[in-house]
DNA sequence: GTCAATGCAAATCGTTTGCATGAAC
DNA sequence: GTTCATGCAAACGATTTGCATTGAC
């Protein structure tokens, strides 16, 4: 486990010790998931990674669903939409960026652009508008699939 | 109805004979509900609205989505991704733009900034990707919503 | 007349909820 | 011991599908 990921299981051990809620295994389990996954997963894949990896620990999906809400309103992971396909969670241990995504074979690369992040801080500013989040996904063919 | 509505009901046509299939009262009516609102509507507030405005045409929601997939693929219309909460449609009659969505009303503010799209470009040529759309939502509370 | 499009109801899928039980504190 | 979190199954809401019927061509 790199000091990034034990740094984001202590981050939620804190926040949940300050809300005065209860540590739990399940808890940590999708946390840890998300933070050792390479790309993002939905529910239902983290629910059977989970009984996967960690046989001995019963979960139920509605606890999955239950953590990754939880997760991502403290801010320790976020998501990507897929409209009725779904929504694809993340860790935040990786920096801010959007993403490109295939829409043939589904894959998702990410990157950064620091120039579109301020232009987008200054038309929320035109707008009076006070940002709590952005989505922004490019949608197209990816290299191989344009063949 | 102004020439631009005329025009994309002629492109309607075009596209649906062009296709080999058939031109439908409901296709159009559809169409034409997106073309006049001036705000973003769901599958269930189209049918709604055609109930309302078209009484005597007897209409399924299923017709509505299946409607709207045709308009959406063929670029007559276009969605945006409300996650779990739905779709919501509008017509491509006006130009190109992107939201800023108020989390606390849901009220949507389009924008466009020329910057951004530029540097969207640049970002899929970097990563060798065909970009067939995109999707691009800030996220936050209105000037109303803040206080 | 042929074939696509429709309306309806049932089915599906992701997600949420109610409730009794179990675990953290 | 109290209270929050869990598992399970049932409920939910948006969207899709199967199928017999209708309507466009």
């Amino acid at each position: 486990m790199s000091i990034k990921e034990e740094d984001f299981i202590e981050e939620l051990k804190r926040i949940v010790k300050q809300k005065g809620l209860k540590y739990t295994e399940q808890r940590e389990i999708v946390l840890s998931i998300l933070l050792q996954a390479d790309d993002h997963l939905t529910a239902e894949e983290i629910y059977n990674k989970i009984k996967e990896e960690f046989p001995e620990t019963n979960v139920g999906i509605a606890t999955v669903y239950r953590a990754l809400s939880f997760l991502e309103e403290v801010e320790l992971i976020a998501s990507i939409n897929f409209g009725t396909d779904g929504k694809k969670y993340e860790s935040n241990a990786k920096s801010h960026h959007d993403h490109l995504i295939c829409t043939d074979c589904s894959k998702i690369i990410e990157f950064i652009d620091d120039e579109i992040e301020k232009r987008q801080e200054k038309v929320a500013k035109a707008n009076k508008f006070k940002i709590t989040g952005h989505s922004m996904q490019l949608y197209g063919l990816c290299e191989d699939c344009q063949k």
